[in-house]
DNA sequence: ATCTATTTTTAGAATCATTCTAATTTTTCA
DNA sequence: TGAAAAATTAGAATGATTCTAAAAATAGAT
């Protein structure tokens, strides 16, 4: 594994964000260890490939990067952000209910996160 | 509501696949009710947005149009294929589990369809 | 160490679905 | 009939990501 492959899995398995391509190029420049953005893309495509980290992506934000621990996410419909949740039994449930060989599954649950919920209630008021 | 937005709203209805905004714009104009993509994007947008119809994302695809009556989609791996498939009792099971008021869920199952299957054993034999 | 071969990195262009802009057409209904 | 609102249009813009081809770094073999 490269220098740069391993500091890009360290800043994902290190974070407790969901990271984009992006935010990681950025850390990645305040490690001194510059990399330019494609490289940045490069690492991750192989590092997702090997399994070593996950990728999850929301409509209308760019993707992002997470620690490979089974886990599920809450999506805020406001702004985004992503949240983890673990849905013990969920994978071997849903295996039982589709007949066919799953690969894999992908839930996102929508919601309104607390942050937003506050900002909604501060000016938002009655909007109906 | 608009002709356009009318015939949108029926082929996406009478379709057993699930159509991309190029495939629906190509549909309309073998009506002979001739649009531009624009308007099939526009009308697509407030279909959405009025509930009317299902929007289905999968990393690498453009956007697929599905109708509203509630399903999850198994997706091909391979392929990018997407099918229906009902999980009873989901989403109340869901809103049990996180205890966050949910807003709605989006449940991609990821698969090898039967199609790409059948095409592995055929040529594919023991790529291990 | 030294010389290939392979892999990684880089800069910058290209991609492409989707959105935006501003102008034009169509519809609405007073 | 005419003014305001809504929908459509052509075409440019967007922006995250991927591609390209060249340069640099690394590894393996002698």
């Amino acid at each position: 594994m490269t220098k740069n492959a391993r500091y890009i899995l360290e800043i994902i398995n290190n974070s407790t964000e969901h990271l984009t391509a992006e935010q990681i190029y950025l850390r990645l420049r305040e490690k001194n260890a510059k990399a330019v953005l494609a490289t940045v893309y490069n690492n991750l495509s192989t590092l997702y490939e090997q399994g070593l980290i996950q990728k999850v992506c929301v409509e209308g934000y760019p993707d992002r990067y997470d620690k490979t621990v089974r886990h599920d996410h809450l999506v805020c419909k406001k702004c985004g952000k992503l949240s983890d949740i673990t849905l013990e039994d969920l994978a071997e449930k849903l295996q039982k209910q589709i007949g066919v060989p799953m690969i894999s599954y992908d839930l996102k649950i929508n919601h309104i996160c607390t942050e937003c919920l506050a900002k909604e209630k501060e000016h938002g008021g009655d909007k109906s």
